[in-house]
RNA sequence: GGGCGUAUAGCUCAGUGGUAGAGCGCUACCUUGACAUGGUAGAAGUCCGUAGUUCGAUCCUACGUACGCCCA
């Protein structure tokens, strides 16, 4: 069924972008996800469904709808893929033949994707498809970087720079993590001039011969009278000066700090206040430099372990004790980041905390708690944005320099995109350098750098020809929170600078589908719990052929946005039962419209009975709860509100309750009949509309079975959102409170009794006192209700008690038809 | 150490200043002319703890505890 829907939406365009629709526009700013379609997971789907619930209701409610996919192909993660499936590294192949594995597994993955996302029912359109590897946005991507070197916001500078010795790139603070470990803290004995001991801590002994100065706070009693001396530091016998400054914590240790070239931000920042020295003894590739002297090749660890071993056999070890401690690691790697210095790319950022303050301010943030994990990020930048990478696979600078004098050559736009490593520099600079060498940046950006203007290449702000662009600002970003630092934070700062605005004027921020433990769904998930056959119940294909796309999706709209979902196969199911349900329930209506003339007047509603108008009433009631959760980006609220209506309200009270109006006109009346028919007809009809964003397909299914012909209308995804019609009825709301509790009340008996569902029932007496005593005008006035509801010949109220009580305090007595 | 979030039935989660909710699971019954991938009924909770505000707190406030995430 689901793929007879999905080949019907793509052979009539249903979700096809017009530009020239005249109707307000939508359009989404989706998260590109990268390469290797192996690792999807359930939580993906969970995360893009979410997305697309707001997708389709925006649709519903007239609007144009922009909705691209994008695939993020360069960058780290797609390479260690390729090093990993290919068995290769970059030292071991040459940059061209790399680029073409990259290019290979790259086309690979996003066929998976596409193919995931179609089964999915995401209705996107895929004419706008980009890849971020691709020439739009090669060209996108760089034409923000020439714009960003002309405005002067972004730089060359060899400033140290964040490097990952595994990877051989350098990193922004954005691709580092926290690590959580047990380190060891030594003291270590400096000495003065005067030959006395001044001891410093540190959990990095092999920084030791990195050493430029100590530090002291100025206020420090124990270290003024050694104010503008010098120490002298153990085994490598040279001299540092003492200095002060306000950052240093007396209390910690011994008061005394030791700053080095470079083993942390900290370092770093003395470093450039101070002008210190420069001795980076750790290089690039993780081994000791010659400046360690007799450690020099040695690993990190081992250089460690060797000079704590040399020091305590000199006797400069006070002490050492476990701690644990905080490392920054690559994100990718895993490993602790060193530094080196590298003329890197950097765009500034740390001169306009506040302005990017002010951005996060003016965004709608849904949910709003999600707003402070961007200001924390801001108001915590320690560096500039290196947009820098050693690496192969990524966007080229646009960029050229001049050996013989340093200068730097930009493309032309109209060049756009160009590879500076293959491409001759623009034909200007050839004639001004004639003669001298020019030479193409061999470093690839960022990928960040191109992703974070994924909103202008969806608008088309570079301008390529034949691309559909949609208008910028775009409405809505959507995302999980953990790219909050990075994609969010940086699109932030691309359209900040480039075009003063914000990117998008809503940013939706989705929580994580985990596994039943409560972690995240991982690598190892998808491959340990596949079954014989292929099945892996975290796997979105094997749960789609299972259960169904809408089931999974059913499942996705269960979180409230911005939390996370435990997965449980079994929620699915649930999902698949609604499926089923709502099958059926079109088949019972449809077997009682047998004759039913749609285009007869409809019966007034003032004459029909008091279930229709509680039913009619709960749907216009049901519209506003749907529609108010969608207009807060809450599509959660809008599920639970359906759910209840449908199996509450509607299977289990209002279809039981007019089955044998339907059934018997001989005895209700043909109005009667009618009345209930004309009532399920728009019931369904709404049903099927405020569930279509969360089900697509089963509701586009029954759409087009029973309605599509009489409306004429192409698809339900088209067809506009339902409206409060002003039904909402208080007073039939109290009538069936009393007739539901009488209903209940034989339910109740009717198990009790062990009476088969198939026997009616010829007298019914509701004996009515003391509390329940109002009921008796609502009972009089609808006994066709009760009659149709229970099977009843007939319906009688009397005082006094009946034999047989129920809970509420409403009495039976009953007699049955004989057979 | 700082910030954010979460804590409600066996499980996954809604929710409300006044008697506590759903689905799943469990128990019993029912093969009824939409549906056994079903239906009906039932059992099941110290709403994390303590203190405060209030006529009344699961909800508001403060403090604390546990867990998750982010940042040092």
């Amino acid at each position: 069924m689901e793929r007879r829907i999905r080949d019907f939406w793509e052979a009539e365009g249903v979700y096809k972008y017009d530009p020239d629709s005249g109707k307000p526009q939508f359009s989404v700013d989706t998260p590109p996800p990268y390469v290797s379609a192996a690792h999807l997971h359930v939580g993906h789907a969970m995360s893009y469904s979410q997305a697309e619930f707001l997708v389709r209701y925006k649709r519903m409610t007239g609007h144009e709808i922009f909705y691209p996919m994008g695939f993020d192909d360069n960058g780290l993660p797609t390479e260690r893929f390729v090093e990993q499936t290919h068995k290769v590294n970059k030292k071991t192949i040459s940059r061209a033949d790399f680029r073409a594995l990259c290019m290979e597994e790259t086309a690979k993955g996003a066929v998976a994707y596409e193919e995931m996302w179609r089964d999915l029912g995401l209705s996107i359109d895929w004419r706008l498809r980009y890849s971020t590897i691709d020439e739009h946005c090669r060209r996108t991507s760089q034409l923000s970087f020439i714009d960003l070197y002309k405005k002067g916001e972004v730089v060359r500078s060899d400033d140290p720079v964040l490097w990952d010795t595994v990877y051989d790139t350098a990193l922004a603070q954005a691709d580092l993590e926290v690590m959580d470990r047990k380190g060891q803290l030594f003291d270590i004995a400096f000495r003065d001039p005067d030959g006395n001991d001044m001891v410093i801590s540190t959990t990095r002994p092999e920084l030791i011969p990195g050493c430029v100065a100590l530090y002291h706070h100025p206020d420090d009693e124990r270290y003024k009278p050694l104010a503008g001396k010098s120490a002298s530091v153990p085994i490598f016998d040279y001299d540092v000066p003492l200095k002060t400054s306000e950052d240093v914590d007396p209390e910690f240790g011994t008061g005394l700090m030791m700053c080095c070239t470079f083993g942390d931000g900290e370092d770093v920042k003395k470093w450039r206040i101070d002008k210190l020295d420069t001795r980076l003894v750790i290089g690039r590739d993780g081994k000791m430099t010659a400046l360690a002297g007799k450690y020099e090749g040695m690993d990190i660890g081992g250089a460690r372990k060797a000079i704590v071993q040399d020091l305590d056999e000199a006797g400069f070890i006070r002490d050492q004790r476990r701690v644990d401690q905080a490392v920054s690691v690559g994100e990718r790697s895993g490993q602790p980041v060193e530094f080196a210095m590298v003329p890197q790319w950097f765009i500034k950022v740390l001169d306009k905390k506040e302005q990017f303050l002010k951005r996060s301010a003016e965004l709608n943030w849904f949910p709003e708690h999600m707003k402070i994990r961007l200001d924390q990020w801001i108001e915590g930048l320690k560096y500039d944005w290196n947009i820098s990478r050693q690496r192969f696979y990524g966007v080229p600078f646009p960029v050229w320099y001049v050996q013989e004098t340093g200068d730097v050559i930009l493309a032309d736009e109209a060049d756009l995109p160009v590879d500076p490593t293959e491409d001759a520099p623009p034909q200007w600079a050839q004639e001004k350098y004639a003669g001298m060498t020019i030479v193409g940046e061999p470093d690839v950006m960022d990928t960040w750098m191109t992703s974070s203007v994924s909103a202008q290449i969806n608008a088309n702000w570079a301008g390529t020809q034949g691309r559909m662009g949609c208008d910028f600002p775009l409405s809505l970003r959507v995302q999980a929170f953990e790219i909050i630092r990075t994609w969010l934070f940086y699109s932030v700062v691309k359209s900040d600078l480039h075009a003063a605005t914000l990117p998008w004027q809503q940013a939706m921020i989705s929580g994580w589908g985990l596994n039943e433990q409560g972690k995240k769904i991982s690598k190892r998930d998808l491959e340990k719990f596949t079954d014989e056959n292929g099945y892996n119940r975290y796997d979105p294909h094997s749960v789609i052929r299972e259960y169904g796309a809408d089931a999974l999706r059913y499942w996705a709209a269960g979180a409230r946005l911005g939390s996370d979902l435990r997965y449980h196969e079994k929620d699915v199911k649930v999902g698949r039962k609604l499926v089923i349900k709502m099958w059926n329930v079109a088949r019972l209506i449809e077997m009682y419209l047998e004759g039913y003339d749609r285009d007869a007047a409809k019966v007034p509603l003032a004459d029909r009975a008091v279930e229709d108008r509680w039913v009619l009433s709960g749907l216009d009631k049901l519209i506003g709860d749907v529609t108010r959760g969608f207009e807060g980006y809450d599509y959660a609220i809008g599920r639970e509100a359906l759910d209840k209506y449908f199996w509450n309200t509607l299977c289990d009270n209002y279809l039981e309750i007019v089955k044998e109006r339907l059934r018997k006109p001989e005895v209700f009346g043909e109005t009667s009949q009618k009345a209930a028919q004309d009532t399920l007809v728009e019931v369904l009809r709404t049903v099927l509309a405020l569930f279509a964003p969360y089900v697509p397909f089963i509701t586009e299914e029954l759409y087009q079975k029973f309605y599509a012909a009489d409306e004429g209308g192409a698809s339900l995804h088209k067809s506009s959102w339902p409206e409060k019609q002003g039904r909402e009825d208080a007073v039939a709301g109290e009538t069936m409170k009393s007739l539901l509790a009488v209903i209940e009340a034989w339910r109740f008996m009717r198990t009790r009794d062990k009476i088969p569902f198939s026997t009616g029932i010829d007298v019914l007496t509701v004996h009515l006192e003391g509390e329940v005593a109002h009921m008796k005008e609502a009972i009089e006035a609808n006994a066709d209700t009760l009659k149709s509801a229970l099977r009843a010949r007939s319906i009688k109220v009397d005082g006094g008690t009946g034999t047989e009580t129920n809970r509420d305090g409403l009495t039976l007595s009953y007699t049955v038809v004989e057979e």
